[in-house]
RNA sequence: GGGCAGUUGGCUCAGCUGGUAGAGCAUCGCCUUCACACGGCGGGGGUCACAGGUUCAAGUCCUGUACUGCCCACCA
């Protein structure tokens, strides 16, 4: 036995932080344009700088690891670039808040200073995500690290920006958007989250200005009523028809208002009238300007009542509502307070109460880009061809049809944003003579009057600007670089399904609009992390798992297995603590049975045996059983696989299947490797004859089933490969995938260790049931159902003794069953137990016809379905030969059952 | 109002092209067997949400219902 050891405790911690260093150290991960193989590309979704690593973050950089490791021993040149994103309003808010512990606003501090601070800020603490990353072992390239707002990104940004608007797709214009006036900017469509929430419908009197009569108008915002400028009803509404083009007069304000007809209005809802209020509805602001409207601004950017609001102005807007509701209730013209629930927008940065703004800002005109963006993703196969910027697939293709409707029904993307953190915006104003420049760099004088005082635009751009150029400007764009030219695009995204549309739909749109080519070719959509009962995980919620808490607790490996087995296609995972504390368990399973193996094997290399032709069903079964789990494990996460004759196959269920890779090299691990073949050399190792096969089959099982699982928990395969002979001192990182060895698929080998292992499982459930001591050494007989199966058995005899412990075997069509024994029949061959006695001969018969009733049972059934004739007719030809050798297979358990029931029940009686 | 998922043992989930219901955890019994008690061996536990339909055969395909969750949406 050779002096190899591990110690006897598997430490994460230290093992992880070796390896960290290591791979970090030597490069490991390091890829660029020259180096050889097929390219492989992945961005990393760049985290916030002011984010700390979350269960989200830890999903996606595990699979993504998951797969740039596999593809890396694929021999694959892959690239996984790290970075991070500067996220505008988040980083902006989160220095706003640093700032105001010390009694500071940004405004005290001014524009410039203030942008220093976040950047001293994101000196000191942009980093520990980066940490964090590392902390995962994600392998990224850490030379290729990028920041949205570095220089070369920047100048990405202000190309794409100017092209945009030499192409009339970017424009600027005074329109109504969602304005946050916590945050004090625009916000995007898609910014806005809607929540239901309890309000009140309210039902107000206006008076015809002729004093003729009165129509009644339902709002849910009474503060806006100063700002009316018309009143809406539909031209077939005979309730109002009379009214149309006359004037009523706003309550309590008393100015005089148009009514006005549109189809638009709905007249089922409320009373089928409708105060139009241009400026603070987004409705409305389309009604004012088909009907050519006054445009009456009466909220500011603060939530506060402005001087057209009369009475009401210097109002928070709130405090207004309740003034003006009292008001018309005191003039009798409230006539109906509704309780209502309806939705109402909220900013997704800081949760505060979203209102429609109108002001100056920048838009992407987005129908065109989004046309493009929609034809690169077609539906099937068939459209394929029609596709000149590249295809790009979405895994799973049920988020296919919501790509789709949101690129249909795209609205321009307000791109401007009232902050000072992020891209500024490219655009000069020339205060002398108002012309417009956009410009890539500063310019020296207007292009038009050559004055010298130009104002750059104060707006910068929505953070998702820069992420939507993120797979080219990483790569150097707008150089035409190495990089660019090998690696894009890129080979997958793989991101949560919440930020479909924020990202990955802009990224598309970018990407064929600027490099004529789709960013990537696969989308993987995983799903969100939630807590074990299925809610979101959140700090208020206070049901956060902090992976970085369950790494110190369990190790990353373990982290990282329980994600990856989580990661079934669709579904949300509900995650909980005793899980990773199960993958835990898997983890030690490994290092234990490495530990075994280190002990049994030599200090060296074990000299070769031709795997070929080795002799030994139990080497033969597991080196049969390793091949479907190399091939198993590439039909689940490249979703296709050479199989033993060299062809090319692929799986049912497709790529990506993180759930089946993990279960595969769980089960292989645990419930093969473990359970059986390390129990089945353990005799081998007691003898000269069989010791040096038994040890060269090990050492290439073990090897490549560390080498299978290293993706998916590589600090344990990593530092346990370095231990094995001939692994010292190198790196499983940088392992290949192994090789397919067609010549060890023998089905038929498997077969005869099957029938093995059921003897075994025989005898141990007879023990078991029958409350024999596992330390009571016990007499077995077989007796084989024919001449091959009696060859197997005999060949197995040692494995036998040893597995099921017992004192001796007799194998042979002559074994004579001792009345008083236990029994169970195995593929046609009895395995007779002869009990001694202390054994309790009733249980033994309460066993036995338990057993016999289960395969009677059965037995109905199958004859019941052979006995239907369409059954017969119809069904295929195997099946119904299965069903056939099936029915005679129990028929056979039976008859032998019986019988030696029959002998047994003799036995009782003369022990009576 | 539209769209998309999910509903399988106590819990969390697999189940591909329809052919005798699986895993992990939990549970019960036995075992300190020289890799591992973070372990070994054996057992118990499911009318696959409900109702129809297609089929020789349905957890698996079709239709409908219920419940849960998510996304989208400018009915004030």
């Amino acid at each position: 036995m050779a002096e190899n050891a591990l110690p006897k405790g598997y430490e994460p911690r230290d093992v992880e932080a070796r390896w960290r260093a290591h791979w970090e150290e030597n490069k490991t991960f390091h890829a660029g344009p020259d180096a050889p193989g097929e390219p492989y590309a992945i961005v990393i979704p760049p985290p916030n700088v002011t984010e700390m690593l979350h269960m989200g973050h830890a999903l996606n950089l595990t699979l993504i690891d998951v797969l740039c490791r596999h593809a890396r021993q694929k021999g694959k040149n892959v690239l996984w670039i790290p970075g991070t994103d500067h996220a505008g309003i988040a980083t902006q808010n989160v220095v706003e808040r640093m700032l105001a512990k010390e009694g500071l606003g940004r405004r005290d501090l001014g524009r410039e200073k203030f942008v220093e601070k976040v950047w001293e800020w994101r000196e000191d603490y942009g980093g520990r995500i980066l940490k964090q990353i590392r902390s995962l072992g994600a392998s990224v390239d850490w030379d290729r690290l990028r920041f949205t707002m570095d220089e070369g990104l920047s100048q990405a940004v202000r190309k794409v920006f100017v092209s945009l608007y030499n192409e009339d797709l970017i424009y600027r214009g005074k329109y109504i958007i969602n304005w946050c006036s916590r945050c004090h900017t625009a916000l995007a469509d898609d910014e806005v989250e809607h929540e239901t929430s309890k309000s009140h419908l309210w039902h107000v009197r206006y008076h015809l200005s002729d004093r003729s009569g009165s129509v009644v108008v339902a709002t849910t915002r009474p503060e806006t009523i100063p700002g009316d400028t018309a009143i809406c009803v539909h031209p077939e509404d005979e309730r109002y028809t009379a009214f149309i083009g006359k004037t009523a007069r706003v309550p309590v304000l008393g100015r005089e208002i148009p009514i006005i007809a549109d189809r638009y209005v709905d007249r089922e809802f409320g009373t089928g009238a409708l105060k139009v209020t241009p400026c603070h509805d987004h409705n409305d602001w389309a009604l004012g300007k088909t009907h050519n409207l006054e445009f009456l601004q009466v909220i500011d950017e603060n939530g506060i009542m402005m001087s057209e609001a009369g009475t009401y102005a210097g109002l928070e807007k709130m405090e207004c509502r309740n003034r003006i509701v009292a008001d018309i209730d005191a003039a009798g013209d409230m006539v109906l307070v509704e309780d209502i629930e309806h939705a109402v927008g909220h900013c997704y940065r800081c949760h505060t109460v979203v209102e429609p703004h109108v002001s100056m800002q920048w838009f992407v005109r987005a129908t065109a880009m989004a046309e493009r963006a929609r034809k690169a993703v077609p539906e099937n196969s068939a459209t394929v061809a029609n596709c000149p910027d590249g295809t790009t697939e979405i895994f799973p293709a049920t988020w296919l049809k919501t790509y789709y409707h949101w690129l249909d029904t795209i609205r321009d993307w307000c791109i401007s944003r009232q902050i000072w953190w992020g891209h500024r915006i490219p655009a000069w104003t020339c205060a002398d003579c108002g012309q417009l420049i956009v410009a890539e760099e500063a310019p020296q004088q207007c292009s038009a009057c050559a004055s010298a005082r130009l104002e750059q635009d104060e707006d910068v751009l929505d953070t998702w600007f820069s992420s939507a150029l993120w797979p080219f400007s990483t790569m150097g764009w707008p150089e035409q670089s190495k990089e660019l030219a090998k690696y894009y695009p890129t080979a997958v995204l793989v991101t949560g399904f919440d930020i479909l549309f924020f990202w990955v739909a802009r990224m598309m749109m970018m990407g064929t609009h600027f490099m004529g080519q789709v960013p990537f070719h696969h989308v993987y959509l995983h799903a969100l992390v939630r807590d074990a009962s299925g809610r979101k995980m959140s700090k208020s919620l206070g049901n956060v798992i902090d992976p970085l808490a369950m790494i110190d607790s369990y190790g990353c490996d373990a982290l990282r297995f329980t994600l990856t087995s989580f990661a079934a296609m669709g579904r949300d995972i509900r995650l909980s603590e005793d899980r990773i504390e199960g993958s835990r368990h898997f983890v030690n399973k490994l290092w234990n049975a490495a530990r075994f193996a280190l002990m049994n094997l030599p200090q060296n290399v074990p000299p070769p045996v031709d795997l070929d032709r080795v002799e030994g069903v139990h080497h033969r079964w597991i080196l049969h059983r390793l091949e479907i789990a190399k091939e198993q494990m590439n039909l689940a996460l490249d979703g296709k696989s050479t199989n033993a004759q060299g062809e090319t196959i692929s799986s049912p269920t497709g790529a990506y299947r993180f759930d089946e890779a993990a279960q595969l090299a769980y089960k292989f691990l645990w419930n093969e490797f473990c359970d059986w073949y390390l129990e089945l050399i353990k005799p081998d190792m007691q003898s000269d004859a069989t010791r040096q096969t038994a040890q060269y089959v090990l050492w290439v099982t073990l090897r490549e089933l560390l080498t299978l699982l290293h993706p998916m928990m590589p600090f344990v395969t990593a530092e346990i490969w370095q231990a094995l002979p001939e692994g010292s001192g190198q790196d499983l990182a940088r392992e290949p995938y192994p090789q397919m060895r067609p010549a060890c698929v023998r089905p038929e080998d498997a077969s005869r260790m099957e029938c093995i292992q059921e003897v075994i499982v025989a005898v141990r459930t007879i023990r078991a049931e029958l409350g024999i001591s596992p330390s009571v050494r016990l007499n077995v007989l077989l007796h084989p159902e024919d001449d091959a199966q009696a060859q197997v058995l005999e060949s197995a005899r040692q494995m036998i003794l040893s597995l099921a412990r017992l004192e001796s075997l007799r194998i042979g069509a002559d074994v004579q069953a001792p009345k008083a024994s236990a029994f169970h029949v195995v593929r046609g061959c009895q395995v007779i137990v002869p009990l001694a006695g202390a054994v309790d001969l009733e249980s033994e018969l309460a066993r036995l016809e338990k057993e016999m009733a289960k395969l009677e049972k059965e037995r109905e059934n199958v004859g019941r379905k052979l006995a239907n004739e369409s059954f017969v007719q119809r069904a295929p030809e195997d099946v119904v030969r299965k069903e056939k050798e099936r029915a005679a297979q129990l028929t056979d358990a039976l008859t032998k059952l019986s019988a030696l029931k029959e002998r047994f029940s003799e036995a009782m009686r003369e022990g009576d």
